[in-house]
DNA sequence: TTCGTAGTTGCAGAATTACGCAAGTATGCA
DNA sequence: TGCATACTTGCGTAATTCTGCAACTACGAA
């Protein structure tokens, strides 16, 4: 297998994991996934303060998340690709086969942590 | 467009990205992304103690990015599926392309903050 | 048994991040 | 102008996370 991924790809995706990797813009991202929004529609969906939704809008839009369009007093959030939610579709089927896997495994045997050995090269 | 996510799923996804959402944890993602290696290997490859690398380890083994396999005395670490390396992959492209646009645009006009108008519904 | 290598774990301090409150800006409407 | 709506920002506190050190377990070889 080919390397996929060089030392920089590294930096900009551990940014980019970061900027979700919060319940709160998981779910303010969740929120947008259909339509932009207002920061008051998306706090209401994602259960947090105007104050808190906008902090972390900031944080979004900052680190190119998501777009932000003025239009009159409201301030309309948008996701900025597309792929970023193609992204999430892929790795949450991947999580939710594993577990899924994980589930039976554990019902087979103990707790896999005692067995050792095997190791298939991916 | 259907909505691709729900509620569940955004709780899996936010652990999944808390699991990178660390300068050290991609680095050790990155490490591993060929071939399974023992935290020694990791730890100099991510440049950090092996302390450390066995820390950051056991929480990606916790959320099932990793899968660690013992051998004699050795701990081999993997990741835990090939859809990891293709996320990263279509995110880091999505990443990348932006800001070559971001690039240009911001060289064309101002800052892009204080224009406003203009919402386009994805 | 004893020693060396390979990892893991408990603990404490440092650093970072999240959140709310209060005060501020921006826009629209009477 | 004055007031209401919609957001944003500064600041302080609370909570979480990161990291290293020292101590511990696991395995293999002399």
């Amino acid at each position: 297998m080919k390397r996929l991924m060089n030392e920089a790809s590294c930096d900009l995706l551990g940014d980019f994991f970061e900027t979700f990797a919060n319940g709160t813009r998981m779910r303010i991202f969740c929120a947008l996934q259909r339509e932009p929004k207002t920061v008051t529609e998306i706090a209401n969906e994602a259960a947090v303060s105007i104050t808190n939704a906008s902090q972390h809008l900031r944080l979004m839009r900052d680190r190119g998340a998501v777009i932000a369009d003025k239009r009159a007093q409201s301030v309309y959030y948008r996701i900025a690709d597309q792929r970023f939610i193609e992204a999430a579709v892929l790795i949450r089927s991947a999580l939710s086969e594993r577990s899924r896997q994980t589930a039976v495994r554990t019902s087979l045997r103990s707790t896999a942590q005692h067995s050792s050995r095997q190791l298939q090269p991916a």
